[in-house]
DNA sequence: GGATACTAACTTGTATACAAGATGCAGGGC
DNA sequence: GCCCTGCATCTTGTATACAAGTTAGTATCC
């Protein structure tokens, strides 16, 4: 018998279930089945929901039931559009930082020469690739942009832990996140710009042709936690 | 005796209370307290504070209480940085759109030759000012993008209510939205993001010459609901 | 056979009792 | 005077009982 989860947990849980589509977009689950699943009352259980549902990864219907959030192609094309934006504004404000000792400490983990998660396309690599972006939001010291960023993420990791198709964009991968790195510290902002504009395109590309039938018959790759 | 409120309600009216001061920054609210004041029992009220929790309007300390969030001019300032990157990617999704008449009815709105609400600086004017963004981001017909767009108005309405100096800056704010609208319809985007970044830095800069001081001497300012 | 009204089961919403950690203060030891 | 311990109190966290609305199936009426 293990110790039972507290809200949190369960939040945590739940969290990642949906995210990795152990929980299918669209299904109902009720109070009472997490209750029993997770070994806990219904009062921990209403606490994760609303949470989860104040992020839009579930919809509350009222003495009804809470449903799944289905995955809309079109909202999560809108959500790499907003992406471009803010982490081009992510470079900005970097560019004006009096301290660049962090830029550079995060441009040497992604030197090509290094390879560090070597050529193949890893679990852990593309959890490194997401990571980079939020480093990069980080080191800008504004926490409102790196908020904004990270909820960005949680949207689109269903089609961007896909959209990772062979060894040749590893390398490109690694490629552009030290080109990103290496304009800013030349004080080339727009050429970083450029580059970030075209690194993300290519992934929002890439996204905008995975099928929701591909993400059902890939669900095993989504799991991450 | 009225009805009781429901979750819903006692979330709008702590939103409020908490937007408007008249709960202060830092203070400590419990939940027998609320319930008392709300006459209903601490479950609604939990969910209520909960769902503030979530969107950083409060924090709930484990078995201490709930603390109101604080106003930070820092990350004001960032919501706005935010705010320019933003408004900008509405006006170019907005540019890429084929149907403009939505885009016209919100130009013949903000017409300095009709000057609707007059020149004097009223609620409803501020009130609008805050509607006229949130307008142009709906019809981009990019619903996150949206959604960010109210959920940094959110944030930043206890300033920018307040940096609204005299009827001069009134004119100007006709003028500004009417040229950003006009530009778009000539096909200049450029110079719609110049008029909507310089109209975004001027609310900026007066934002951030209030003090905390100015705030809470103003709190009668910002009742809205 | 088809439509309708009723009922039983189910689900979330709310109230209340209890659990457990945090806080502050009083009192004793030195 | 200072520190430490213990207890009373307060707070949120959880469990449970009840309220009220939704749904689906069934029986009844025509």
């Amino acid at each position: 018998m293990e110790t039972k989860p507290n809200a949190q947990e369960i939040y945590e849980r739940l969290r990642n279930m949906i995210m990795s589509l152990q929980l299918m977009p669209g299904s109902r689950i009720t109070e009472n089945q997490l209750a029993d699943f997770f070994n806990v009352s219904r009062t921990p259980i209403r606490a994760a929901l609303q949470r989860l549902e104040n992020e839009h990864l579930l919809t509350i219907k009222a003495k009804q039931g809470c449903y799944v959030r289905t995955i809309d192609m079109v909202q999560i094309s809108h959500y790499y559009d907003v992406r471009v934006a803010l982490e081009n504004l992510v470079l900005t404000e970097i560019s004006q930082l009096r301290d660049w000792s962090e830029l550079q400490t995060l441009a040497k983990s992604w030197n090509p020469a290094t390879l560090f998660y070597g050529l193949e396309v890893t679990a852990e690599l593309k959890q490194a690739e997401e990571d980079f972006h939020q480093q990069l939001a980080d080191i800008s010291r504004n926490s409102v942009l790196a908020g904004f960023i990270a909820d960005i993420n949680d949207h689109i990791r269903v089609v961007r832990l896909l959209g990772f198709p062979n060894e040749k964009s590893v390398l490109d991968t690694y490629d552009e996140h030290f080109r990103i790195c290496n304009f800013l510290l030349q004080h080339n902002l727009t050429a970083a710009q450029d580059e970030m504009t075209n690194h993300i395109r290519k992934s929002q590309d890439q996204a905008n042709r995975v099928t929701l039938h591909q993400i059902y018959n890939n669900r095993q790759i989504l799991k991450f936690d």
